[in-house]
RNA sequence: GCGGAAGUGGCGGAAUUGGCAGACGCGCCAGCCUUAGGAGCUGGUGGCCGAAAGGCCGUAGGGGUUCGAGUCCCUUCUUCCGCACCA
């Protein structure tokens, strides 16, 4: 008898089912359904811990069930290999970027080999290579030829300490996302943008058809991001100067309330409406410290209201009646128009204004029930809708109608619109950093900004670069690479030197993989169109927001560009929890990791998945347990201890003709225990992938089997094959090495990977006697034996006359008695 | 502040449709086996009362609906996540 040895059978599989190509793709198979399953690819650096295994442990356990559900599955691999890290290392090492990206792709493909994954290895891509961002270039061409991307000059996010431009995503209250202490601050710069607001309303309404796959709260955080607002922009004439200032409001069912119009202290026309204004150089050093104010939202938060008058007044265009004008500190420069209507009755932030200022509170809008609002007595705004009063014309209209009835108004007469705003911007991509794709345009003195022609592509990186992390884009600093000549006159051009915000290369990755090594396109149509929609994406909520929203937007391009023919990328996104140690997710700057190839040299990579599925559901946040583990690896020892003591036995006898329903009351016991388990760990595959408690319900086949031992008895051998096939394939997904090692000792000589899996027969599963629990008054007092299926009559007379019960009942007036087949009797009594 | 998720033994978690709360595992206790155990096997393990049979209490707190509530409704609290002076 053999002991469970991972550490032999793990390579044997492996090199199986490598030698045998058992989990290539087959494009365009239309003799089976397709099923595209992925996983988020990772970043190349560090290493891989449980956290990362976790979540292709997850794919590849669907992966592995689907194809036994005999569908044609698409799993691939890759690397998003480019992104400062590596340039940092080159700066820290001297090393070159390609080489660090490439030492670390060649360890994490050694440690996901090393788990098993059933990965498409052929269609393998890695990000950095010219193979691959020749399309990102080629991408960006056809959105320049559409007036997608686009080059303005714009006030940009600066960290010091990258030295770059960060998107408006990766400055976190303030800080750069990577430097948590690093105060971003402001510059000019031209910078290359997408024009993804073009596609703001799609993306918000394409969430329609993702309701059903994709969680809720990542719809959320996009709708969230997207930030649509619906409003009306008003002009408010400045009295004695021909300007205008313009605010945008979603309230203007409120305007007979306005006390002041406020404007932002970064407000472009602020300039002009202090012109001539006493004390200039104070108030100066005032709107200064203003821009200056910390935008980090616990501050913001507690900041208070801060302002002060202008001097000028604004007219009020429905009421004629004048207000004066005020910069206020809490008016963001950069939303809307940059000026709002301070309303203090019915805004919370203009109502602390106006107590700091002493500025009038005017009612304009009652509650419809309750309590009519008395100036006096406010404690706070009130928000809500309501019934207009004190409003001229408007007296007596709801909330709703006003806002209509005055937008249409303003329209007409020519003094505002309507008007929807969105929080998203537009993507800016341009970095100042060697280690990305090079925006392929060029500067002609002649002929201005040039883009390549296709036949150009790809702009290689150049090898020879100075990375000092400092100032402008390395790539400047080549000027072999820089100075080139322009497509269109021939004369002396220079390079663009900024490279792409790398989240281009994530955006579109996964149509790769359907034709990953074609040199003439992106892709080829047909086979996008034959693996898209993903079915199924599996990864971290961390990406919530930029990366999907960033894929979303490409898809809808590419739609557009006729070369996909689907709206929305991804069918079903799966979000996996973290993996924590401690309470705080495994990083190697914590030093809480649990390394994936000391797991596996420690117990297997086998019982490393087994935990990871077992400890917690997936979605949910998994806290290691390195005792845990231990359980885990105890429970394959078990099964691979029972298979093996009985598996010689069984080897030479052929389970197919065997009676499934058994005959003895053992075999009849245990093939009813398979199928109760088969069907159970099939529910949770199909629906909610609660790997845990399908786990759990193994085990509990496990341990009925080993309680009924000797298994040699009363047992006909092609019976308790049967039941170990069935117990070795439900495993399979989960721990599909020990599974294929027990499958050859149960004597299969073909592999598990291409085995059904089993069907579930109802009529084996059912159990002849089911226990009836008796309650009185909805408390337990007493059980049942009965045949499946007795029906209510009878089920009450047999409570009723239950020797336990019949004493519990004698004193009590029997109110009524509730009857629920198959589960339970309740007698009611007074 | 707004939006979302969650709160069950010492711990991870189960209870899928309103029907025996605590499956399965970890840990712990007792026993067996062993020269030995970080191996294996058997049994026990929510709290309180009890020798036992059994009883009472118990799913963050309070209230409600129901024959019956971890599950549904109202309410309070706590934790986590996202957004945040967005007009």
């Amino acid at each position: 008898m053999a002991e469970y040895d991972p550490q032999k059978i793990e390579p044997k599989w492996q090199k199986v089912w490598e030698e045998q190509g058992v989990f290539h793709a087959i494009d365009g198979d239309t003799s089976r359904q397709k099923y595209y399953v992925l996983e988020m690819l990772p970043y190349p650096s560090g290493t891989l811990h449980m956290g990362h295994m976790r979540n292709y442990t997850i794919g590849d356990a669907v992966a592995r069930y689907k194809r036994m559900r005999g569908y044609n599955v698409l799993h691939p691999m890759g690397w998003d290999a480019f992104g400062l890290p590596a340039e940092n290392a080159a700066i820290k090492a001297g090393i070159h970027p390609s080489e660090w990206t490439n030492a670390n792709i060649r360890e994490f493909r050694r440690v996901l080999r090393r788990f098993g994954f059933s990965y498409d290895w052929d269609r393998e891509i890695s990000t950095c290579e010219p193979e691959y961002y020749h399309w990102n270039q080629w991408f960006f061409l056809r959105m320049l030829e559409k007036g997608i991307a686009f080059r303005r000059k714009s006030k940009v996010n600066w960290c010091l300490d990258c030295a770059t431009v960060l998107a408006n995503e990766q400055v976190i209250d303030g800080f750069c996302w990577r430097h948590e202490t690093t105060r971003v601050e402001v510059k000019e710069l031209e910078q290359w943008f997408l024009r993804i607001t073009q596609y703001s309303d799609e993306l918000l309404a394409g969430m329609e058809q993702l309701r059903s796959g994709w969680p809720e709260r990542v719809l959320l955080m996009q709708q969230n991001w997207i930030g649509k607002s619906r409003g009306t922009r008003v002009k408010f004439p400045i009295e004695g100067m021909d300007l205008d200032l313009e605010v945008f409001t979603t309230r203007v069912d409120t305007i007979y309330g306005v006390s002041a119009v406020l404007i932002a202290a970064g407000h472009p026309k602020l300039g002009r409406l202090l012109e001539g204004v006493h004390g200039r150089a104070a108030i100066d050093a005032r709107i200064k410290s203003m821009l200056q104010q910390s935008t980090k939202a616990a501050d913001i938060a507690t900041a208070e209201k801060d302002g002060f008058f202008t001097g000028k007044f604004a007219v009020n265009p429905f009421s004629g009646e004048k207000v004066p004008v005020w910069v206020g500190n809490f008016v963001l420069a950069e939303y809307g128009t940059g000026a709002v209507m301070c309303v203090p009755a019915h805004d919370q932030r203009d109502f602390e204004f106006a107590e700091k200022y002493h500025l009038p509170v005017n009612v304009v809008v009652q509650p419809v029930t309750g309590e009519p609002l008395r100036v006096e007595r406010m404690r706070e705004a009130f928000t809500e809708y309501g019934r207009l009063v004190d409003s001229g014309p408007y007296v007596g209209l709801t909330s709703e109608q006003a806002i209509d009835k005055m937008t249409s108004d303003a329209t007409s007469k020519n003094f505002g619109n309507g008007e929807t705003t969105y929080r998203l911007k537009d993507w800016g991509i341009s970095r100042q950093r060697y280690w990305g794709t090079p925006i392929p345009v060029v500067y002609c003195d002649r002929d201005g900004i040039v883009p390549l022609r296709d036949d150009q592509l790809p702009v290689r990186l150049p090898d020879n670069v100075a990375l000092t992390g400092q100032g402008q884009s390395p790539l400047a600093g080549v000027p072999e690479w820089l100075n080139t000549t322009c497509p269109k006159c021939g004369g002396p051009a220079r390079r663009e030197t900024d490279t792409m915000d790398t989240f281009v290369d994530s955006s579109w990755y996964f149509y790769r993989y359907t034709d990953p090594h074609n040199s003439s396109a992106p892709f080829d149509k047909s086979k996008v169109a034959y693996w898209f929609q993903i079915d199924q994406y599996v990864g971290g909520i961390t990406h919530a927001i930029l990366h999907l929203l960033y894929s979303r937007f490409f898809c809808k391009v590419m739609r557009d560009m006729g070369i996909v023919n689907h709206d929305e990328p991804i069918a079903r996104l799966f979000t996996q929890g973290m993996v924590q140690k401690g309470g705080v997710a495994m990083s190697k700057s914590r030093g809480n990791v649990v390394g994936a190839i000391e797991m596996a040299d420690k117990y297997g990579c086998d019982t490393g998945r087994m935990y990871t599925l077992f400890a917690a559901p997936p979605e949910k946040d998994l806290e290691w347990s390195e005792q845990g583990t231990e359980g885990s690896a105890r429970f394959l020892n078990r099964v691979f201890r029972l298979v093996d003591k009985h598996g010689p036995r069984l080897k030479g006898v052929s389970s197919a003709a065997v009676d499934e329903a058994g005959s003895t009351a053992k075999e009849k016991l245990l093939v009813r225990r398979l199928q109760q388990t088969l069907k159970r760990v099939t529910d949770d595959f199909e629906t909610r992938w609660h790997f845990n408690t399908s786990i759990a319900l193994i085990m509990e086949l496990v341990n009925d089997l080993v309680a009924q031992e000797p298994l040699e008895q009363e047992v006909a051998p092609a019976t308790l094959k049967h039941v170990f096939d069935g117990l070795v394939l439900m495993l399979s997904p989960m721990a599909p090495h020990i599974a294929e090692e027990l499958w050859e000792i149960l004597g299969h000589s073909d592999g598990v990977y291409s085995q059904k899996w089993p069907a579930y027969r109802e009529d084996l599963a059912r159990e002849e006697q089911v226990e009836i629990v008796i309650q009185i008054n909805g408390r337990v007092r007493g059980k049942l034996m009965v045949d499946q299926g007795l029906d209510q009559e009878q089920l009450r007379e047999r409570a009723l006359s239950d020797p336990r019960i019949v004493p519990l009942i004698a004193d009590g007036h029997l109110v009524k008695v509730v009857v629920v087949p198959n589960k339970l009797v309740n007698i009611v009594l007074r």
